[in-house]
DNA sequence: TTTAGATACTTGACAATGCAAGGTAGTTGG
DNA sequence: CCAACTACCTTGCATTGTCAAGTATCTAAA
C-alpha cells in the first residue's frame, strides 16, 4: 500500500474509533488494520501526540493477559478537532475525486 | 488545508493531469490549485522527480509572454503509474470511508 | 538601453509523519 | 525455567510537502 496516503488521515481514523469508544493501544492497532495496513510503531508515537495535544486524556486497566492496557479516552477538545478533521478530509477527497472524473472523463 | 492529506496524492494528481494533455509547470499549478491548495514550490520539484523516474519527457516550446516553457509528455511508464496510484488511491478512501461510517453510524 | 514586472523554474533548509526493527514487561502452559 | 503470547514503547530513517530565496528570460515602459 502507499505509505504516503496516510499521512495525517491515520490521526482522524484513531480520534474516531476513540471517540466511539474508550480503546487501548494494541486493540486501536488491532482494529484499524481491518481497514487500513497500519504498524503499531505508527500507532503509539502517534497516541502519545494526541494526549499530549490534549485530545485524548488516559487512564489503566490491569489485565489477566498480560501487561496493564492504557486506554484512551477523548476528551472535548478532542471531539471538536474530530469534527474539524472529518471536514476537511471529505472536502480534501471530494477536491480530488472531482479533479479525478475531470481528467478521466473522455476515455 | 491540511498538509499531510496532500502527500502522495499530488503525485497522482500531477501525473493524470499531464495525462490528459502535455502541460508546463506554471500551467499546471494554476490547474491544481482550482482543486487542491498547492504552492509552486512543491510542484516543480515534483515535476522534477517524476521525470527523473521515467514517468514524464520533456520538451520546449517557445512563448511570447515570458521564457520559454518546458512542458512535459507521460510516458508510457507513467501511464502504468497512474493506473497503479489511482487503483491504490480509491481502494484506500475506500478503506477510510468504512471506518469513518463504521464510527459514525450510531449518532 | 535600462529598469520594472511578469513568467518560468531551481535550490536548500526545514517539518511532519509513517515504518522497520528493536526492547521491556506481564501471564500462562509445558 | 523457558517459550509463546499479549501489550507497550522508543529510535533512526525515508519520503514528501513547504517556504524563502535566488536565477533566468521575456516584454514593455522610461
Amino acid at each position: 500500500m502507499n505509505t504516503q496516503f496516510k499521512k495525517g488521515v491515520l490521526e482522524l481514523i484513531v480520534l474516531l474509533a476513540v471517540s466511539k469508544k474508550d480503546m487501548y493501544g494494541y486493540e486501536l492497532v488491532l482494529e484499524v488494520s481491518k481497514f487500513v495496513d497500519v504498524n503499531d510503531g505508527t500507532i503509539y508515537p502517534l497516541l502519545k501526540r494526541l494526549t499530549n495535544d490534549k485530545y485524548f486524556e488516559t487512564y489503566l486497566v490491569d489485565s489477566t493477559e498480560g501487561p496493564a492496557r492504557k486506554y484512551y479516552k477523548i476528551t472535548v477538545l478532542g471531539k471538536e478537532r474530530v469534527k474539524e478533521l472529518k471536514q476537511n478530509w471529505t472536502t480534501f477527497v471530494s477536491g480530488v475525486d472531482k479533479f479525478i472524473k475531470e481528467c478521466t472523463k473522455d476515455e
